[in-house]
RNA sequence: GUGGUUGUAGCUCAGUAGGUUAGAGCACCAGAUUGUGAUUCUGGGGGUCGUGGGUUCGAGCCCCAUCUUCCACCCCA
């Protein structure tokens, strides 16, 4: 007998009931939100077929995904040389499946795989776990939750729009009022490039210019000359840091810089159908400000994002005044299904981070109380006279739709109110000698400390 | 993947220059209170000091490895 302790792998986490409880809660508004807006649920196998996910998320995702040892002799078909060639040879002689590394490019394939059946524009959500062979820390899982909600087969930039206010929307209902949807272009970051001739290079400039905050003007200038950006180019592309005022100013300034640039001109038309369907839907994500005055949808040219297979609108959100990375994020792409042999589908989607806004709401106390309580009622019992008695009054309140449970045996009060206050149980009934003479059940609120006889059918009014 | 950091009771942490039976608060259990929880009082259980090696007469403390935590890169939800 060995006594090991058990434990489970970096990076993932069990959740406890009061936990899952929770998380329910932010995975109800989310759905609530999705499906608001006509998207349908999708599930797809945990594990998908490793040439399936390979060279969709760039080298550094690849070398994220988590593969799986093929099953029995996995040596079997390998030789000597393939240990030679290289890890990546010999991944490939013995791993054929890997993990999901996100929910996007299961769907293309999904789509793909049925595009006879399906009805397009194909509007879907899917809440399901990926695995990412990360480095945690905090905020920062090997497993963890994404919701996703994607819609292919449409160019129409409404999409775009209504992600906007499904962001808005589900970050709302779950009581945030201090976060900023970024958005911003790929045709943009082209066009920029271009226009100070660096034509093809937005991959570098983008990586650089993502960290502006952290490490600041001089920091990102440093780093875009070591990435072999010129002089002249870096200083044309400095003016577009401090873009200011409004959107519409914004575009205004881009319109200027990077009107002649076929990439540019197309990324600010779109932005701006953006803008004018967002109009048209009245969008409270166009007029609402956050605290600091700032407005809360923010077109920001610095936004850029790694995945590869985005090409145009792209979005994410962060929460202001909290230590958490971004909670949402997505974007079109105009290739995904062309790579499994359908082109000309076009989607855009993004994903909520489930794990990271369970830690904001958690951190900003936004969880209502209504979202940890289990059961609402407790039956008290005192002798196996009372129990019998309790059995059909307990029938009763669940038959009512009242989640209700009778403490299992005769314990001491202490011991059986203890039970219910530990679980958060608002309501205790008592039913004992004179209960049951009587008729009348004492109903014990356990928040107010009151309690009152009543009669079942009285109980199960006040409790409905 | 690179460089750091953390790990002592269920939880939050003490633990002095390596020296007998490793401590506190909270939580838990029992009683004060034989029909009433979150307050009070009394008593009690619980740790092979993350794990595996090593140095030493002797290691929670020193060395090595490994796992884990968190942080900065990288990247990202």
């Amino acid at each position: 007998m060995s006594k090991e302790k058990p434990s489970i792998p970096k990076g993932t986490r069990d959740f406890g009931p009061a936990v899952v409880a929770k998380r329910n809660y932010i995975f109800g508004i989310i759905r609530r939100t999705f499906e608001k807006f006509g998207y349908l649920p999708l599930e797809t196998p945990a594990m998908e077929q490793l040439s399936v996910l390979t060279g969709k998320y760039g080298d550094e995702g690849d070398q994220l995904i988590f593969k799986i040892l093929n099953s029995g002799d996995f040596l079997a078909k390998t030789k000597p040389e393939d240990v030679e060639q290289g890890y990546k040879h010999l991944t490939r002689k013995i791993s054929e499946k890997a993990l999901r590394y996100d929910l996007t490019v299961p769907f293309a394939r999904f789509v793909v795989m049925n595009r006879n059946e399906i009805t397009f524009p194909f509007k879907r959500y899917q809440i399901q776990p990926v695995w990412r062979a990360d480095r945690p820390q905090k905020g920062r899982y090997r497993e963890f939750y994404q919701c996703d909600a994607d819609v292919v087969g449409t160019n129409s930039l409404l999409c775009e729009a209504e992600i906007v206010q499904m962001i808005n929307g589900a970050l709302t209902d779950l009581g945030l009022t201090d976060f900023t949807i970024k958005i911003n272009h790929r045709g943009v970051l082209a066009g920029i490039a271009e226009a100070i001739d660096e034509k093809g290079r937005e991959g570098d400039i983008c990586v650089a210019i993502d960290k502006l905050d952290k490490i600041g003007q001089e920091g990102v200038r440093k780093e875009l000359l070591e990435r072999g950006i010129t002089v002249d180019a870096v200083n044309k592309l400095e003016p577009l840091y401090d873009l200011n005022g409004s959107n519409e100013e914004k575009l205004a300034q881009l319109q200027s810089i990077l009107g002649n640039t076929a990439e540019g001109e197309r990324g600010l038309n779109d932005l701006r159908e953006v803008w004018a369907y967002l109009q048209g839907l009245q969008s409270k994500a166009l007029t609402a400000e956050n605290p600091s005055g700032e407005p809360r949808l923010m077109l920001d040219v610095t936004l850029a994002r790694g995945l590869s297979y985005y090409t145009g609108c792209i979005f994410e959100v962060k929460v202001n005044n909290v230590s958490m990375g971004s909670i949402s994020g997505g974007g079109r792409y105009d290739n995904l299904t062309g790579m499994f042999g359908l082109p000309g589908v076009s989607g855009v989607g993004f994903s909520f981070g489930v794990d990271r806004i369970y830690d904001v709401l958690e951190e900003l106390q936004l969880f209502p109380e209504s979202s940890q309580q289990s059961t609402t009622a407790l039956i008290v019992q005192f002798d196996k006279d009372s129990e019998m008695y309790a059995l059909p009054v307990l029938q009763q309140l669940r038959d009512a739709g009242i989640s209700a449970e009778l403490y299992p045996e005769a314990a001491k009060l202490k011991k059986q109110m203890g039970y219910a206050d530990q679980k958060n149980i608002p309501y205790v009934i008592l039913i004992g000698s004179e209960e049951m003479a009587s008729g009348k059940l004492k109903l014990r609120d356990m928040k107010r400390g009151e309690q009152h006889d009543l009669t079942i059918e009285e109980i199960i009014t006040q409790l409905k």
